[in-house]
DNA sequence: CACGAGGTGGAGAGCGCTCTCCGGCGTCGC
DNA sequence: GCGACGCCGGAGAGCGCTCTCCACCTCGTG
């Protein structure tokens, strides 16, 4: 075929495909990234010649003028290991819960020609290092999800003018976008749930406090136990992991031996809870009926778990569209979108 | 302080630093890279200029001229879902196992300043998809971690020149690096422990045939176990997740209801045999032991599951280190590290 | 005291791409 | 039939950075 070296070394670049095609660069660009009109023949002219050099466009010079990445960040914010346990990433990738978000991510970025880039954010070290790469213009923008309440990474990324979205309303308001569930919805349902079953002596597991969510799911369901004509409901607090879910259900039957019903804050301690329900002999629904939340851990439970469904993939997915929006537009307005959960029965409640 | 406005609009550049430290972009350039010696004044000059316009390296640029990105691509390459069910992409991130490599490359990287970009491979386009992203310059590099033991990925990656890293050894030889784990050691591990507990009939649920990881621990297992005198060892196929898990336990117990030992390929299947077991009215370890695979969901288990420990941690890091030197020196040998599993003793076994 | 070696800063040429202009040509309207 | 306008390809100026030269200055040495 051609016999026209196409460069000395190296990856083949616009200029030899032009060269080959008898065009200009510019109008490879033009057929490259289809703006403006080209005459089909040399269209076709310019599509052999890319196919004949195995031509594929360098990024670097292309967002060096374009001023956009295609790259956008997904990080996980949290706190550092105070007390020193597994480090941070061992921890937060493990849980199904950031799987499923990431899932949702890539699911939605993925038909973009977006990809994701994994950044964890546990100090103020690599807080600042967020923000500097989407500074640097190494991303166009950051999806932010923090396992703690008082997260500082959102507002600076704020300050700095960049492109962000949340998972979760943040602890203390600050104009940004964020995508949340409506806990006390998800909440009311379990209480609706539990009652309609007809427990009569109803506890809850919540989540940490300093967590919004956790705050929402606690409050929205004893908000709705009142209103079925239970004021006073026995909560104790765990962290969202299954351990605590473990402890708390123990804590629960020895101070109030004889409640019939329980709403765990999330699916994990769900799982810790039925662990200690079983070594308590207790059988589950029909001594007490568990309902947990989020859907993530509910199948592998046993008994299958009736948990409140919060759609994560879909509000991973809204966030990616949101950020996008953000990214495609400085101006675009702060947005804060609230899904809706939904109850899964399945046989714990 | 300065009324210099360092440009007109945008982040301020080496030029403006250069301008303010009065000096030229060559010398700024060799400050913040460190390469050559450079005046100490100078140097502080220089360094103030930075902190005062708050000026950031544009990345595009950078890697525009050292060919370097500092990004690799981390891509989980597996068979789209035939079969219609969740997207590969919900599927895969809520794999423990995922979660677990994952947190090992962040944890070699991140002090590295270089970031891992989450990438899927589940079709041909896809693949072609990870091979033009490196081509393209948006990374230096490949992990890639196949669910599938023909996954044409790294035979691509081999042809293309692409420094590339594989999670266990390919089905077939390919001149590509790769981490893995010694299995049959591991499997000899659990054979020897069941048969030191005394287990005289002894059986195995093993991963899908077509991984060579599930060929090595099953043939593994027998052979340790041949070695002790049982040349006949019972096996289901499963497919490492936990439902396949519990299907094959109740076929196990159906065909040979007296076994007293079992050796699960991995911990979600184990997961899934236990629960099976707990149907079965079966106790374990007292009327039959188990081993699991991973050490990745054992301490979730009822009991607690005695496991073989891969670390996959180490080797998601080794993985990382074996990318970087690929990436920095094209003519870097391709290597194949193999580690060692360990036995984690809890309850189960 | 002259000359060379070594060290240090500056100038400038790109890296590969996009995009604004500009010019040439064909077409339409009056 | 002629000017005006629209359409489309080319030329070229950067985007922000690195890095090779080169010039200069300071010592050290014969």
């Amino acid at each position: 075929m051609s016999t026209d070296l196409p460069h000395t070394s190296g990856a083949p670049t616009l200029e030899d495909v032009a060269r080959l095609a008898g065009v200009s660069r510019a109008t490879v660009s033009r057929v490259i990234n289809g703006i403006r009109n080209v005459a089909p023949d040399i269209q076709e002219a310019v599509h052999r010649a890319i196919a004949a050099t195995g031509y594929v466009p360098n990024r670097a010079a292309r967002s060096l003028v374009t001023r956009r990445t295609g790259a956008v960040a997904l990080v996980v914010s949290g706190a550092g290991d105070a007390e020193g346990g597994e480090p941070f990433e061992s921890r937060v990738f493990a849980d199904p819960f950031f799987g499923r978000v990431a899932g949702g991510v890539v699911g939605y970025l993925r038909p973009r020609g977006i990809h994701p880039v994994l950044m964890l954010a546990d100090s103020a070290q690599t807080r600042d290092d967020v923000v500097s790469f989407l500074r640097q213009g190494s991303a166009d923008g950051a999806l932010v999800v923090s396992t703690h309440g008082e997260d500082p990474l959102p507002k600076l990324l704020v300050d700095a003018g960049l492109p962000a979205v949340l998972w979760a309303r943040p602890a203390r308001p600050i104009p940004i976008s964020y995508v949340d569930l409506a806990h006390r919805a998800g909440a009311a349902l379990a209480a609706d749930r539990l009652v309609a079953r007809g427990c009569r002596r109803v506890a809850t597991i919540s989540g940490p406090f300093d967590v919004p969510a956790a705050q929402d799911r606690l409050s929205g369901f004893q908000e709705a136990m009142a209103g079925h004509g239970h004021p006073y409901v026995p909560a104790v607090e765990g962290d969202f992991m299954p351990a605590s879910g473990e402890a708390g259900m123990h804590r629960l039957i020895k101070e109030h031996p004889d409640i019939d019903g329980v709403f765990v804050a999330n699916d994990l301690m769900a799982q810790g809870a039925l662990l200690a329900l079983r070594d308590l002999g207790r059988r589950v629904p029909e001594d007490i009926a568990v309902i947990g939340f989020d859907d993530s851990a509910a199948v592998t439970c046993r008994p299958p778990l009736t948990t409140v469904r919060q759609p994560m993939e879909d509000m991973a997915a809204e966030m990616a569209r949101l950020l996008l929006a953000h990214a495609a537009d400085p101006d675009f307005q702060v947005t804060s979108v609230i899904m809706r959960p939904t109850l899964v029965v399945r046989e714990s409640a």
